[in-house]
DNA sequence: TCATGCGTGTAGTATATACGACACAGTACC
DNA sequence: GGTACTGTGTCGTATATACTACACGCATGA
């Protein structure tokens, strides 16, 4: 089984802990405005992960990528859902197309697109 | 205001039973696996949209695209959502970037994906 | 020794999600 | 004038989501 969501938490949080006494428990749930005990039960599992505006602030407390942090917790950026939204048939067809394409083909194509190539 | 979920779902359902008296309410609900009082109430806007499942369902009795009627219902595609959770900074980066291209634009991606030119 | 901070255990809560059960009034057919 | 079908109103429910409140025991430093 790969890491979980609160494994994952607690292993960046315990990193950072060990250069700045700040990442206790406690301190990073005061700074993303959640109970401590709740923090520590998300990150030993005992309760599912956060919302996702919790999450986004933790990534952030973390100097993570909430993209990632959200995809660990089973969720995807409200933001994407909403681009989906508007070209449903669109985006269901392009994801569809593109999910197997390897790492390095979606790079170039990312950065074709951002180069104003299409 | 744009056509609602419910809107919408009463107006193809009607439009089919002008052809068929198959598309009842209770009749379509039954088919569906719901109660008609809440197939009733979901199209007229009283009961938000139902979940994915029943969502395809009534899609596949409509005779429409899932991804249009859950976009409606203001939902995505779970397959999706896997898809963009296996490489989230991957897919989250390249819809960011497709989100303003024009239809046009998108749809000569997809069929250049699919023909092989990536 | 006692205040301060630590992680965690127990219990409870508010809100949303996704419906079902049942009854009722209207209409159409024979 | 019963039978069969229609849509809908009222009420209730099980499950999930996203947490809070509070207390406890341990460790550290003054």
């Amino acid at each position: 089984m790969s890491r979980t969501f609160g494994e994952y938490v607690r292993e960046r949080r315990e990193e950072l802990r060990e250069e700045d006494a700040r990442f206790s428990v406690r301190q990073v749930a005061a700074r993303i405005g959640v109970e401590p005990s709740y923090l520590s039960k998300v990150e030993r599992g005992e309760q599912p992960p956060p919302s996702e505006a919790t999450i986004a602030a933790l990534a952030k407390e973390l100097g993570e990528a909430p993209e990632v942090l959200l995809a660990m917790a089973g969720k995807v950026p409200s933001d994407l859902l909403g681009i989906i939204r508007r070209r449903p048939r669109l985006f269901s067809d392009l994801l569809r197309q593109l999910q197997d394409l390897p790492d390095h083909a979606l790079l170039r194509l990312v950065r074709e697109v951002r180069d104003g190539e299409w």
